[in-house]
RNA sequence: GGCGGUGUAGCUCAGUUGGUCAGAGCAUACGGUUCAUACCCGUAGCGUCACUGGUUCGACUCCAGUCACCGCCA
């Protein structure tokens, strides 16, 4: 049998995890899933990578101490994680004593045999968007990304000889095209950085000390790279437990790493060159899915548009969570989430196709033979198209899911059970009831039965409760949903005889306009729509605006993100009789926003007020000065008052 | 600016190597059925397959260019 090792990326615990993490998470429980039920030997790896300059500032900034900041956050992963079923058989955390030895040795490794050396590494580095950018880049002698100032440092750093494998490297993917996967992830790869050839990377750090110390130099810490993706390792014992009974020679290397298309670059660049280094083999495939994004846009907690999965689990249940992340995104692409698609899911697929034909399949077995499934007779033509069907829908989810379609897997198995709906009408056992041809109502009730039963086995990688239940409600061990994908999708396995207990519906049906009101999505219209003054806009509003413009939905609303900020500095833009450029602070962000309200506001009056911004406009450039965000300010002509809360609730909250 | 991707019915998307490829699901309309969770089954649409040229007997499918959006990089 074969084995199969799969993974997916370590989360950054500096935050709760949204709906996008359980998106990959629960793709790989179904792949791992998958192949346990085609009886391979499966390790299913998840975890965490808990270091960083980031965490360290964010704990600081709640006054807690790194590893205590993220023990609890650490906490509510495993939890999510349990919540969603997910069948991990490992969780690695890059702050365990497991993972964090066995780096220095491999640090250690690759530093005597001269793969790592220490060097200075000199540049521009903006603090806060904690980057390095060279002279070329910079937008007006600033970081191009935050419009601040660039401080010039240097910094002694180890560095890692990515240059001397990049070759062996550039072979190895030319020589597996399915080494990463989609292919236009490769072609990006090979354009973007192995063309035009790798520099040594930087795998040290002094600027904080929230990581793994170098062993032999400890005012550095060992950065990301090294720490991180060694996981995949060191979860498996590498180097010191390597024996041939271990995890590491029974699963590396890996079938799978599954990962976010944000990393791909970092899992076929630098992972296979770490892995050559250490004379290792290399995965066989790294797969970057796409994003589940909102139809705002990517979820991003700064955008505050996360989506909770808890919540969704406990409003629509697991399977139903579960069945929409991996069917409505084909895999690869980006797909969008938004909650309506979500109830549109469970009430077409789930509650109409499958809940709907157990439930009056099993009214019909109870009716028409007292709950006892017959004995079937001869299969005509329609049994015998069927059983066919369902075959082939068993060869198609085989074929989705060796290229990962696991959305393509669901649609296969939908299909089927499409087609047993069909069938029911077409054998129509309440015409043969009241025929009296028992014979023929046996034959077509058992295959009924055993057409839902072959279903519940081909779902059983997918859905975690739905398939025992279908099975108790057939009258059959729910524990025997469980069995194997090839035995159990064999025509016939259904013992006639048995009799069935129907139960409540599998999947109500849920009322979207109910349902939008429990969660909010759709609440009573949003406050009167403040007047955005600042920036570009002229501020008329048309005629008889406010009330009477369009209409929006709460969606829509929702789209914007608007955030208390405290102004930390505020100055006249020269040569702008209007403008005034704020520095302000949204949580643990800064940012500068032009406002349009310097005949109102002297600049000194704003420091250190709390106002309200648009956090998520897009940014401009006004007069030349770089804008990120918008001031909300309320009046009209010459009356002008910025929007700020009556009391204060802290910068970064949410304003809704 | 470089590289890559996407642009197909109202919506979400499939469309292998050019010749029944113009499709599926949802939504809409109409019809059927009654076992069922106002469910299921059937029928009907609707599309200048982003735009413009070109190659070809023939292009959604190949080539060139344009536009829009997105990703990676600089």
């Amino acid at each position: 049998m074969g084995k199969f090792y799969i993974t997916t990326p370590i989360y950054y615990p500096s935050d709760n995890l949204h709906i996008g993490h359980a998106y990959t998470t629960v793709v790989a429980d179904a792949l791992a899933r998958y192949h346990r039920l085609m009886g391979e030997d499966v390790y299913f790896l998840t975890g965490t990578d808990e270091h960083g300059q980031k965490i360290q500032r964010r704990a600081a900034a709640v006054g807690k101490e790194p590893q205590a900041f993220v023990d609890e956050i650490v906490a509510n992963i495993k939890k999510l994680w349990k919540t969603l079923a997910i069948s991990n058989d490992d969780f690695i955390r890059t702050t365990e004593p497991r993972h964090t030895e066995r780096v220095q040795q491999i640090f250690q490794r690759l530093y005597e045999q001269g793969d790592i050396y220490k060097s200075e590494y000199e540049g521009l580095y903006c603090t806060p968007c904690e980057a390095f950018w060279l002279e070329r880049q910079l937008v007006d002698g600033k970081c191009p990304d935050c419009g601040r100032e660039v401080e010039r440092v240097q910094e002694e750093s180890y560095f890692f000889r990515t240059s001397k494998y990049a070759d062996r490297l550039m072979a190895h993917i030319e020589a597996h095209p399915e080494f990463i996967q989609p292919v236009s992830r490769k072609n990006e790869m090979i354009n973007n950085f192995l063309r035009p050839g790798l520099e040594d990377l930087c795998v040290s750090r002094t600027t904080f000390s929230w990581g793994i110390p170098v062993p032999f130099d400890p005012k550095h810490v060992i950065y990301v790279w090294l720490d991180a993706l060694t996981n995949y390792i060191t979860a498996l014992g590498y180097p010191d437990q390597v024996g041939s009974d271990s995890l590491f020679a029974r699963f590396w290397p890996a079938e799978l790493h599954l990962v976010g298309k944000e990393i791909v670059r970092f899992h076929t660049i630098i992972w296979p060159i770490i892995l050559m280094a250490l004379d290792l083999p290399l995965p066989k495939q790294v797969f970057g899915h796409g994003w589940l994004v909102l139809d705002g846009g990517k979820m991003s907690k700064s955008k505050g548009n996360v989506v909770d999965p808890v919540v969704l689990v406990g409003k629509y249940g697991l399977d139903a969570i579960r069945y929409y992340l991996l069917r409505e995104v084909a895999f690869g692409a980006d797909g969008i989430y938004s909650e309506e698609a979500l109830v549109l899911r469970i009430n077409t697929d789930l509650a109409n196709d499958l809940g709907n034909l157990l439930h009056r399949t099993l009214s019909m077995v109870e009716k028409f033979a007292d709950g006892v499934v017959p004995v079937p007779g001869a299969y005509g033509p329609l049994e015998k198209a069927l059983i066919n069907e369902a075959d082939e829908t068993w060869q198609a989810v085989q074929e989705h899911m060796e290229k990962l379609e696991v959305s393509g897997a669901l649609t296969a198995i939908f299909h089927l059970i499409g087609r047993a709906n069909k069938y029911i009408d077409e054998a129509a056992p309440w015409s043969l009831n009241k025929q009296g041809n028992h014979e023929r109502l046996g034959t077509v009730l058992y295959t009924m039965v055993e057409v839902i039963r072959v279903s519940a086995v081909l779902l059983s990688p997918y859905l975690v409760e739905s398939p025992a239940r279908i099975f108790a409600q057939l009258g059959l061990d729910p524990e025997a949903a469980a069995i194997g994908l090839e035995a159990g999708s064999k025509w016939g396995l259904y013992p006639a005889g048995t009799k069935v207990r129907k139960g409540e519906p599998l999947f109500p049906r849920i009322d979207w306009e109910e349902a939008a009101e429990v969660t909010g999505v759709k609440k009573e219209a949003p406050p009167e729509k403040p007047v955005p003054q600042a920036t570009t806009k002229k501020a008329e509003p048309t005629a008889t605006a406010a009330t009477t413009q369009e209409q929006i939905t709460i969606d829509e609303f929702a789209k914007i993100d608007l955030r208390v900020a405290k102004v930390l500095t505020a100055e006249k833009i020269e040569g702008a009789d209007k403008l005034l450029r704020l520095q302000v602070r949204l949580g643990e962000e800064e940012r500068q926003i032009v406002a349009g309200i310097a005949r109102y506001y002297q600049p000194d009056e704003l420091v250190g007020k709390e106002i309200v911004v648009v956090a998520n406009l897009k940014p401009a450039k006004l007069r030349g000065v770089l804008s990120q965000g918008m001031v909300l300010a309320a009046g009209d002509g010459d009356n002008l008052a910025l929007v700020m809360p009556e009391k204060t609730v802290g910068d970064g909250a949410e304003v809704r």
